[in-house]
DNA sequence: ATACTAATGACACTCAGTGCCGAAGGGAAG
DNA sequence: CTTCCCTTCGGCACTGAGTGTCATTAGTAT
């Protein structure tokens, strides 16, 4: 789990706020939902039991979280933003596709005494369907990090071809690293990532690209 | 949309089939429902509208399909077999990439009379955050299909590195160009394919991979 | 003590999705 | 035509996510 406190001590201090103290935080619902999803599954975890889990009502739950899905992303905004200051202060002359590699590694590196957790967390957000689904939201975001710096870089609009195709794919080997890394436990993420970002820069080499202007119609598809 | 009949006399054809004879189809169901979603937006069109326009029961909408989410896919497995068996029937010396730029771009052509009701499924399915998300579980089939034919021909496990990569970044790829297609009235979806996969193969060009040691540890993402 | 403020939680409501079960509509055998 | 046997249909009730409303609670400032 990204931001937030370590773990305890949520409702102490004191701060010099007006008016109610919040009786929790988006850390601590997290944490305590994980746990809740760990041990009975996400889909026999109802809301009713995280918020009853949490000493809270079920309506103030989503007040921190607007859906039960959003759970395990904690706050992700903050690490977008992470990466965008990451990425404005490369080296200009930097190729752009270094960049994103360094940019995406970097956006993936975090203490050792995390990864368990974090282990834990994709796991949840790569394997089960309705997570699976809704994170397709947070790429959304993430990817609209990388376009805008390519963007950025190349002086195109962040909607065309170029920014976007590589912000997709950067996503998708992402992704793939991921499942291998959680495919085996002794995997180590940052390897698996230069790996997967290496095969997609060999991935085309070594033939011409023939393209053959192919037979007759068939439906769609994406 | 996929499969089924054209359009109308779904009901007609007294098949020697035993026991009732099914309402309406998948395919009615469909255009029903896209046309409410189009008319009304999706949010704001219910399971029971769609039911009650099509003429059935809210029960029974569930028995032809899963979910509401499911409406615009139609039959998507159907065309998932087609591009296997296209895949199969390729060449052995192809070139592993051409093969799947191949059967992508064979996957994404279709009759000219199809291709606004196409775009307006795709619209829907690209733009609705509920659908974008529900997408994720059918993109994973589509992936699914090319990884397997890489494993194949690389002679390696489906679920390793390269099959699963090759898959998701042609999946990006395959993406980024509908998004295009879907911002420009006039694109042409193959042309946009094929450009898209050509930038791929390009992008990584020119300069070689750096891939610095990195800096001090930062929290988790994608 | 009083006024103001912000978070809480109870209640009621909508909508997606599911299990259950009797009823409707069709073919086939008597 | 009647009966039996299928299969689909659709009503009902229920769970669970998510939302709007509003009175209540727990703080700070005066």
């Amino acid at each position: 789990m990204p931001s937030d406190e370590p773990d305890d001590a949520q409702r102490a201090a004191p701060l010099a706020r007006i008016g109610r103290q919040p009786s929790t935080s988006h850390a601590e619902l997290s944490h305590v939902a994980l746990q809740l999803f760990i041990e009975h599954g996400f889909d026999n975890t109802t809301v009713d039991d995280i918020a009853a889990s949490a000493g809270i009502g079920r309506r103030t739950f989503f007040r921190y979280f607007p859906s039960k899905n959003d759970l395990p992303w904690g706050d992700f905004e903050t690490l977008l933003d992470r990466m965008r200051v990451f990425l404005r202060e490369l080296p200009a002359d930097m190729p752009v596709v270094d960049a994103l590699c360094t940019a995406v590694i970097e956006f993936n590196r975090f203490p050792l005494e995390e990864v368990p957790y974090h282990r834990q967390r994709m796991e949840l957000l790569l394997n089960v369907p309705s997570l699976m689904a809704h994170s397709t939201l947070r790429y959304t975001a993430w990817r609209q990090v990388l376009a805008e710096y390519v963007a950025g870089r190349l002086d195109v609009p962040v909607d065309s071809l170029r920014p976007q195709t590589l912000a997709w794919a950067f996503l998708a080997v992402s992704l793939s690293a991921y499942e291998q890394w959680l495919k085996h436990d002794d995997a180590d993420l940052i390897q698996l990532l230069s790996e997967a970002f290496r095969m997609l820069d060999t991935a085309f080499d070594r033939q011409e690209h023939s393209l053959p202007p192919a037979s007759p119609p068939s439906p769609p598809g994406p």
